[in-house]
DNA sequence: TAGTTATTTCAGAAATTTCTGAAATGTGTG
DNA sequence: CACACATTTCAGAAATTTCTGAAATAACTA
């Protein structure tokens, strides 16, 4: 591996979680890689940086590319594919959190509506209906929640996450001043 | 596998998701069970309702335990092991966040503080060693924010979360009577 | 069109993870 | 202690995922 100690370490610890976050050891390096890089990179580049195949390396910028995690760029007179990670590190959480909701939240709360269609078919099955429905209330809440953050811009994000409990303070304020139209988790509690 | 078609469905589909949540098959299909259960059940009863073999649940249950994800609980004139999932939902949601943030955050928050202590050893590494420094302070701000709400009662949490982006419009109001401290990720923006 | 370069596809090899059955360990009982 | 029952361990089998090299495809150039 043709780097410096630093990019080294980087790419290589990106590797080992890569298997904890859902992609790859290939994918995880390939993108730290990227990350760091202070301009695009070619799949050749990449190649001999890493010391993966090329054909490892194809696959895995087309998973890359799946996951909008990377840009393809092209630079003049040159037709070989470049590839930058985004410049602005907030892009990449937006995405990063978006394709994991996709595809870990997305497909369950689709099964658990789906199940809550079909009535209970025996006695003993409405319990389990009930536990269904409060995980489903509970998944929704938080999928609402995401869904109003991530209309915010950025700056605005980083206050109210900067400000974290304190706002604590104004939630009795709050409700006085904009009434809420949901409670969404049926509650009451 | 010996269950109604309900809970067939719940148990099979969260099998399949568990990959993709950093447990397995066995492990998903087990909690799941658990889960929609009413009461407690010991490890022949979850062999035989998933059809999996002894050794596999047994296994599966430790990775469970592991993850904090499971009581056990003894009944009396009954020497087997029990076991339930917490009753209530926010428990639950709590001990996965609190656990895969353990797993999927704190070791690379910990590898990147390691890596900005080493000066950029030349001149092409100090464009990284600003990214590794961008990134950790986004990171410092996420988990300070998950700290800050790890802290709320649930009550509390629920009412924040339902309020969602309508908070935005006591940014500006919640500032002027509780100063910042901190503008965590340093950017000024 | 033939030649050159870039990228993708894909069958099977290699590596890793998951799962099982058998044996070992632990725990209470007569 | 001898026995019955509960659980765990672990070597290797089975399944799955990752990775490679070779061939195919695509796209430009002379």
């Amino acid at each position: 591996m043709n780097l410096s100690t630093l990019k080294q370490e980087f790419v290589l610890h990106f590797g080992e979680m890569g298997s904890r976050w859902g992609i790859n050891r290939t994918v995880g390096q390939i993108y730290a890689l990227l990350f760091l890089s202070d301009g695009p990179l070619n799949a050749e580049e990449i190649t001999e940086k890493l010391g993966f195949s090329r054909s490892n390396v194809s696959m895995g910028l087309k998973e890359l590319q799946a996951w909008n995690l990377v840009r393809l760029k092209h630079l003049p007179d040159d037709r070989r594919d470049y590839f930058t990670a985004p410049d602005d590190l907030w892009e990449i959480v937006r995405v990063l959190v978006a394709e994991r909701k996709k595809r870990e939240i997305d497909p369950t709360l689709t099964k658990l509506r789906e199940l809550e269609m079909q009535a209970p078919s025996c006695d003993a099955d409405s319990h389990a209906h009930a536990k269904i429905r409060e995980l489903r209330e509970l998944i929704e809440l938080l999928t609402g929640w995401y869904d109003d953050m991530n209309r915010l811009e950025t700056e605005r994000l980083v206050q109210l996450l900067a400000l974290g409990s304190r706002l604590q303070k104004f939630i009795g304020r709050a409700e006085k001043i904009v009434p809420l139209g949901r409670r969404a988790d049926g509650s009451g509690r």
